[in-house]
DNA sequence: CGCGGAGGCCGAATCGGTTCGACCACGGCA
DNA sequence: TGCCGTGGTCGAACCGATTCGGCCTCCGCG
């Protein structure tokens, strides 16, 4: 492995000139530059990532813990770790995977200097992590809303207008009698966030349209989801629409309403939450609420890297900001370029949460008529 | 952030003894211990990774390369992920997880210098990345088994063995008519190691017993899945038995024999090749080879960590082995204290190939005697 | 009583980069 | 012609650990 002086001296350069040419922090003529790239080139030289580290006290890794709780549909989780993994790899980051749900890993990495950021999924109402994670030295963003999110950076599909939105389809489409199949119980006991607020603009949804409101939580297997079905069509048998916020429930849910001779949507309709991907390898392409995992992944990295770039003094004339290239939701304070100054440290922008949209698919139409 | 020397200070001694503390490199005295660790634990020192790795060479990382391809099954690669990840907590490792199946990723941390060793899924009969895996400064853990393994560490399932036993399975039981549902044909034209062993296998019992062999590749959605269940059932209407080799498949192929009029065991046996938590978390408990997901992963730790402990100097008298923990599957050479001398640089050890067992849960009985 | 050896600790070199201050040469301007 | 500014490069300090060689002390043994 050679090493930064090997490269100086076969450029016939400093070392630090060579640090320069890789970083671009200084400027090096145009000949030079050449020649010590072709040095790196030929001799094939990697930094030596530790010494990186310690040097410039960045690590180009951020930490992602995702952890794999009871209840919570793997698919839906990988989509956002590969998010986060791919926009990390578009700045040149990689990513340290933590899956213990504890605060221990976060802060071993974090006081090791192990990485420079912290992404966090899952999150709770009343998330213990919390202030742990506002003492890091290093910034944390969160995947998911929690009650408190002061001090701490936020990004989350807005599940509130999710569930009214939900709802709103189908009333839309003229059905009274709906039932909501939720997520496990253990999810709901744990006060997951993106369960809760779903919940909430469910129900408020309901109750501003004057709907009788049937909640059914179902747990992913399953035995489990047939019984939620099953339950769902004894506690309302005229029930015309389903809305179901359980992606490992919905094949089940599915061919339990055939089984049940309830077609779908000519008897009831269903619209789902859940990433397209799900909603379209189910036996029939789900009418549904994207969750654009993906892409909520990705806008956490984003935020990673706005708070890791050093707040650009707020000259008037300025040279555009260094191009984070964020594709950030609609929402919260404009993300280039500060309206006025940058405010207290940032700490107290909006989190950042993206609109959901229905995508109609096969799944809902309107109630036949004849029943009325 | 404290340093060694803040806790060197605080403790009265010097930083190598601080270190040597640390490590247990060297002796040192009980109340010089006493007193370093009661400093180290007033200032919450915490040592800095970078600069652990630039002096000692070790970063106590541990990349591990699981890349997300079309036809495999979130749940069981997670199953892998968290197998390693868990394991590596156990020695005091993290993992920093890439996603990208090229290479550039493994050469970037690898000459980067990020890690100490490298765990790669998903292999290739004939995979593009071994030639470079070898070249590495440190050393790989394949999880899967490539044609040619000379120089590399191996580690799976006995798919090969599975192909056998889980026809072997229907046959004991008295099945003679069975066809196989396998993997997505984009897996298997990757020449996907694990999909072509339980082929291999499977074949090979299948002409061994002189039966009829039909196999169905089959998409991981649910109209694919319906549809190679129908293709099979048309092929060959007498059948008896089904073997599966595809979780993603297994709710479908589950509901379309019933739909079929096929009740399961009664009508047709079913064995299942995949992790127990998936055979269990479908509407009937399904016989299967239960896939030790979790097992493998944590195997190919225990081996990064094998290789990664300088090579015990063969002396006869010896004090054991340091106690990795291997709980080694029953295969290859044995794992502690190699018989003679240890051979070539441990290059040439067989792979490590855990032996897989049905487990008879509910989907499987002999035939029904009457069509005989 | 003297010597050898082991136990316990320290000092300094080292790992491989980054970054700041300083230096040099050259061009423009007065 | 002299001075200043600036673009381009170098040298050296520094980041925070690990590790090797050496030194001192104390004990045991001859």
């Amino acid at each position: 492995m050679p090493t930064i002086d090997d490269v100086a001296r076969a450029a016939g350069v400093s070392a630090s000139t060579v640090s320069y040419v890789l970083s671009g922090k200084r400027t090096i003529s145009g000949p030079t530059q050449e020649r010590v790239r072709q040095a790196i080139a030929d001799l094939g030289f990697r930094p030596h990532a530790g010494a990186r580290a310690l040097a410039s006290a960045r690590t180009s890794v951020i930490a992602l813990m995702a952890p794999l709780r009871a209840g919570v549909d793997v698919n839906v989780i990988m989509q956002f770790v590969t998010g986060v993994v791919r926009r990390a790899r578009e700045f040149d980051h990689d990513v340290l995977l933590l899956t213990q749900d504890d605060m221990a890993g976060i802060e071993r990495v974090s006081h090791g200097s192990m990485v420079d950021a912290v992404i966090v999924m899952d999150v709770e109402a009343d998330d213990e992590r919390l202030p742990a994670l506002r003492g890091l030295k290093q910034p944390a963003v969160l995947i998911g809303l929690p009650g408190d999110e002061r001090g701490l950076t936020c990004v989350d599909l807005d599940f509130e207008e999710v569930g009214r939105l939900a709802l709103r389809h189908l009333t839309d489409l003229g059905h009274r009698r709906v039932a909501l199949i939720g997520p496990p119980p253990s999810v709901l006991e744990r006060h997951t966030s993106y369960a809760e607020r779903m919940l909430r603009g469910y129900r408020a949804q309901a109750e501003a349209a004057g709907l009788e409101v049937l909640v059914q939580p179902c747990e992913g297997t399953a035995v489990g989801a047939r019984a939620a079905t099953l339950a769902v069509l004894e506690a309302m048998p005229d029930l015309t629409g389903v809305v179901v916020h359980n992606e490992s429930a919905l094949p089940t849910v599915l061919s339990t309403l055939r089984r049940e001779g309830r077609r779908v949507p000519d008897d009831v309709s269903l619209v789902a939450v859940c990433p397209a991907e799900v909603a379209l390898s189910q036996s029939i392409a789900l009418t549904a609420i994207d969750i654009p995992a993906q892409e909520i992944g990705g806008a956490a990295v984003d935020l990673v890297m706005d708070l890791l770039t050093p707040t650009p003094p707020p000259r008037p004339g300025g040279a555009a900001a260094p191009a984070t290239a964020a594709a950030a939701p609609v929402e919260g304070t404009d993300p280039t370029g500060s309206p006025t100054g940058t405010g207290p440290t940032r700490a107290t922008v909006a989190p950042h949460l993206f609109p959901p949209h229905v995508t109609v698919r096969e799944t809902t139409a309107p109630p036949r008529r004849t029943p009325a």
